[in-house]
DNA sequence: TTGGGTGCAAATGGTTTGCAGGTGT
DNA sequence: ACACCTGCAAACCATTTGCACCCAA
């Protein structure tokens, strides 16, 4: 544990339950000017293998960086200002037995809601 | 239509249900050897404008480009080789009600189902 | 001293944009 | 001739990799 993996796991903790690798950061340099972005890539992935967060791809072009590990859930993505919530809803594989899909082994299931939160409103046009 | 769009289209609708921008480009210089990947690429964003082709991000890494837009329906994605089948599932926002994120207006429903291929077998490790 | 691990500069790769050339009026 | 459209070279940006450095043994 190093004093970079140390500062950007305190900035993940301390921040909103989901991060992207730049907001991340750009939290963190105010204290340690010389962290690189890439720094941040890679301790990322090293708490990902340690089990302390997910990393998630909904479809905004960047890595989204999950706190919650804990517990299964899937999530809400603002189209207009990229906000992501958790939504607990369990989703099972069990939903294409008998599609013809039967050579196929589902080990996961991710459902992406996408939408407009209270803050943005409708979309324009 | 110029040349180039007219043999782009002719190559998404020869190959299979899903291509990606660089196997279509693969399979149209064959017969137009100066084209290059932008000219793909701008021409399946005209073709999704049109309604021909819906692009998909399916956490590939790569653009998936998709013939069948008549039919709403979801993915299974083959985490070993990358093939992508269409499953006829239907999914609405309504199981949402009650998790409190009512404010929140569902447009869209993306769900991704992950797993492994018959050829590709059980993962490594 | 040396072996493994750390963190950053530079490279990578998919995608988008700016502009030179062509086309129809 | 002029305005618009077409398609490609070069730029872009998130992410990954290669390597010089540092520390513990």
């Amino acid at each position: 544990m190093t004093p970079q993996r140390m500062r950007i796991f305190e900035v993940i903790e301390a921040g909103t339950p989901h991060s992207t690798v730049e907001s991340i950061h750009q939290r963190a340099v105010v204290s340690m000017p010389t962290l690189s972005l890439a720094t941040v890539y890679q301790t990322v992935h090293e708490l990902q293998a340690l089990g302390e967060v997910a990393l998630h791809d909904l479809g905004l072009g960047r890595l989204v960086v999950d706190v919650n590990v804990e517990h299964p859930h899937q999530h809400l993505v603002c189209t207009g200002c990229g906000l992501v919530v958790d939504v607990d809803v369990r989703v099972d594989g069990a939903a294409l037995a008998g599609l013809g899909v039967d050579d196929f082994t589902v080990e996961r299931v991710d459902v992406v809601f996408r939408g407009r939160c209270q803050a943005c409103g409708a979309p324009p046009d």
